[in-house]
DNA sequence: TTGTTAATGAAAATGATTTTCATTTCCATT
DNA sequence: AATGGAAATGAAAATCATTTTCATTAACAA
């Protein structure tokens, strides 16, 4: 592969080549705000690499996911959606999924309460239950502005 | 089909007809509180009624979401898995999923100010983003007591 | 430049769910 | 109680997403 990217270290620290399907999947991901699927990114790089084969494709999202580049998520029915993990702490969010016209739209409103009821949540889970709370999952279903 | 239960004027009036493979899978989806696959159900069965087949399951299943007797939960992989739904307003729940062992635990602790989180963030979005919120999922991913 | 080994791609396998279609069952109406 | 027609069912095949297998290719440390 050609010319260095920000990502190399990161991989040659996870004991992982930097291959071209590599660079051009988390290229995509990070180029996208989207919730995409395997065959959705295998049919976008297709014409300019018809090479990368879908299995590369689900294997790649794969590794990127337990390098904690992306998010792997599973809204219901469906393929599994990727996203690109924003750098900044900051840029949590959670979503909302119209069940008519199947849009995800990401939202960061009310964030702070949120944050806070899954911090208390967490102790809680911890003490009582003695859990190890380690990630949350939090989503609205409903009518999207066109749809209702 | 014998003698009559407690659901059959809801099929009627989803102008639905009360059959013997209806009955027995809502029957043993009222009588525990875990959350169980089609096929789970389907092995359930197979003893006493070897006559009922996986498809008539999903089919069932289906149906008993669209009625509102049921939910359906899709945690990441493996198949979806089906929860009775409470006839008490007030026994909504949420869930810890073990990402180790599989275990999923029903929680409630702290209901109150999640569902008050949950009212403002749908007014929110009502507001801000035009949605009309109908329902709401939140989870939280660790490590179970056996298994940290 | 080269050797080792990880990564890849095509095809086959898997697993969950859905569709198809011929047969059976429910149940409103005689 | 008998019956006709629509709804429901079961078996098998089809579909869809994802994983496994295995022979070939490419990355990269030496
Ligand atoms: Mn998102
Ligand atoms: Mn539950
Ligand atoms: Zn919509
Ligand atoms: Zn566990």
């Amino acid at each position: 592969m050609h010319g260095p990217h920000k990502w190399r270290h990161r991989f040659r620290a996870h004991v992982s080549r930097w291959t071209v399907p590599r660079e051009v999947i988390l290229d995509l991901l990070s180029r996208t705000s989207k919730h995409i699927s395997a065959k959705e990114i295998y049919a976008s790089l297709y014409r300019m690499y018809p090479g990368i084969g879908l299995t590369t494709v689900y294997r790649t999202l794969d590794l990127l996911v337990r390098m904690g580049l992306i998010n792997k998520r599973t809204f219901g029915d469906g393929p599994s959606r990727y996203e690109f993990k924003s750098e900044k702490k900051n840029e949590h969010h959670h979503h909302f999924l119209c069940t008519k016209c199947g849009r995800i739209i990401d939202y960061s409103d009310f964030i702070d309460e949120e944050l806070e009821l899954v911090k208390k949540t967490e102790e809680t889970l911890a003490k009582k239950h003695n859990f190890k709370v380690l990630d949350h999952n939090i989503e609205f279903y409903g009518l999207c502005e066109k749809c209702q």
